[in-house]
DNA sequence: CTGAAAGCGCTAACAT
DNA sequence: ATGTTAGCGCTTTCAG
């Protein structure tokens, strides 16, 4: 008969059908060295026949680890968002990207990854999740400037990490791509086809990352010598790219070149540009930012500045790890460089 | 000073500041009710003043419950899909909605929900993850024919409920909709608009829901008295989707009426058809299957076939919870009733 | 190198 | 209605 035999086994009976103590048992669960080879295999064998596995709420109130941490991806309010949070997120390629690349870091270590998805209304719970030390610290996907939550982690002693420049400042390391430079790139290069009438298709505003992409965007503009440009916010979606593409047509129909910041936009600009009759990138040349892989998958394929995304979360995982580790030392910041990728749309 | 005082209180540091035993203030945050209002009042003052939180580890050693469960997202090897398995999850609408679904019950319980992605490397993982004892229980979106892990699941004692019809036979209970039923609406409005020529894009055929919607499809071709359709197997992506459209467009040009066996892949298909010249609904008609946010961004919006995907996954939650409660009671599966929507692609 | 024993923080009988 | 007490299963000194 299979399944759940009234209790799964302990240690104590791990210890006893080996003919051992506890304390032996535990040690080579442990990987201690000192353990008489001999010993350590009777054990072994003890292990497999019971088909013991450690109760981890008893281990973690001795040791206060659970060897997890949760990934916890936050929006601090619904501002009327056309699409709800929780489609949002699982439509943009990105979040995939972070989790592999956390995963990538915490598998070798045996540390689990969680997923935990915290809008409003699920605040409270994930702040009890978190004081109760289900885990061991929080990769914090925060991209909200008025966010509260990662001030509040902070304050709370929860060992975290943030994805991106928060919007107050906040003591806690960070990591983020220098956005600025990436713009830099892409509007050098629409500059450099020839493009003199740009404009930009923003992320929400309320996001540091779309503000930090926005004003790189009028510093570039402004140090090609070009005509101050043109933007149009949108929020980060596919149809908010579309939506956004419209206004900018009519605002502006003689634009000739336009950043968009990032790759999801950036598909559904170029379909509503298509169908206004404009080619691309011969009437309108189109860049994005992610390098996602929506932008293989655009018509034409999509020029973007890459973010190294999956190597930004393993760094987000080390500098957990070691704050984790070390909850004294103080937190650092990591800014990875941007790239600019050329395909057919600029 | 904010952060990690040394140690978080106990209840016993809250019991001595209330001047009570350990036993009432656990019976206070157990909100059980035979407890003096007085004292109760007492303790709570006392629980603010020290910021107590009760620790996870210590209270579900005893009461051997975490009060939280994971939805687990397996995907059993990779046969080469173009697109890798957490792109995959992080692009489809579907997930998003699982997980809003299931969030609804179990909020309000003050259950936690947290994902757990399982992609084979992750497997040894998951598993050690779920027999730790993290989570009561878990909720297994597997949709694989062979996928191994709902029977491992089953066989290590952990409460678990499926996503659909599982591959092999599994003593556990299921949620599904009735997908010959769906597919059935959307051909019989097919042939109402007078479609003759009909074919189908599958999902990978190694997922029993794409082989139900094939073999749906070709019962509901021949009950229409409509020559035998054709199918090309596509992988769900909207990439794939395109793909699928282009191979056929060459092997069956004369085609006008498509059933497409989800919403992403039907997106892909419409654009491929337009490229190609074809008016959709005109001289192609396309209904998708799920009812997905991405129905609405298409072009023209899609008519589908609608999943009751949120209230799916709130039966699923309810079922393991009284599975978790009830681990006597026998499984059951609870089967919902699909439903045409008509929007303007067929 | 191994065993004995204490204790992590909490709940749940049981006694009062 | 409240307090006392005995563990839950594990790690970790401390002896030996």
């Amino acid at each position: 008969m299979t399944g759940s035999d009234s209790r799964p086994p302990t240690l104590e009976q791990v210890a006893n059908y080996a003919g051992v103590s506890r304390a032996t048992v535990s040690r080579v669960i442990n990987g201690v060295q000192t353990v008489d080879p001999e010993l350590r295999r009777t054990v072994e064998r003890a292990i497999a026949a019971t088909g013991y596995v450690p109760n981890l709420a008893a281990r973690s109130l001795v040791t206060r680890r659970t060897d997890s941490i949760a990934l916890v991806v936050s929006e601090p309010e619904n501002r009327g968002y056309e699409t709800p949070f929780l489609t949002r997120m699982f439509t943009d390629p990105y979040l995939g990207r972070v989790t592999a690349g956390a995963q990538e870091v915490l598998r070798p270590l045996g540390i689990h990854l969680v997923i935990f998805l915290a809008d409003p209304p699920a605040r409270p719970h994930l702040l009890r999740y978190l004081r109760q030390g289900h885990v061991d610290g929080a990769l914090l996907i925060s991209s909200h400037v008025d966010d509260p939550l990662p001030a509040q982690l902070v304050d709370l002693g929860v060992p975290v990490v943030l994805s991106c420049r928060p919007g107050q400042p906040v003591n806690a390391s960070f990591v983020d791509v220098d956005q600025r430079a990436g713009v830099r790139m892409a509007v050098d290069r629409l500059a450099a086809r020839g493009r003199r009438c740009l404009a930009t298709i923003t992320g929400p505003l309320d996001m540091p990352a779309a503000q930090d992409r926005l004003s790189g965007f009028e510093e570039a503009v402004a140090a090609n010598g070009l005509p101050k440009g043109v933007h149009v916010e949108g929020d980060f979606t596919r149809g908010g790219g579309e939506r956004a593409a419209r206004r900018l047509l009519e605002e502006y129909p003689q634009v000739d070149g336009v950043f968009v910041a990032n790759d999801l936009m950036a598909d559904g600009a170029q379909r509503v540009f298509q169908e206004a009759g404009r080619r691309i990138p011969d009437d309108v040349a189109v860049i994005g930012f992610d390098d996602s892989t929506a932008a293989l998958e655009c018509h034409p394929p999509l020029s973007t500045v890459r973010q190294p995304v999956e190597e930004m979360a393993g760094e987000m995982a080390h500098l957990l790890l070691t704050r984790i580790r070390e909850p004294g030392r103080s937190p650092r910041s990591v800014i990875f460089n941007p790239e600019l990728v050329l395909r057919a749309s600029a």
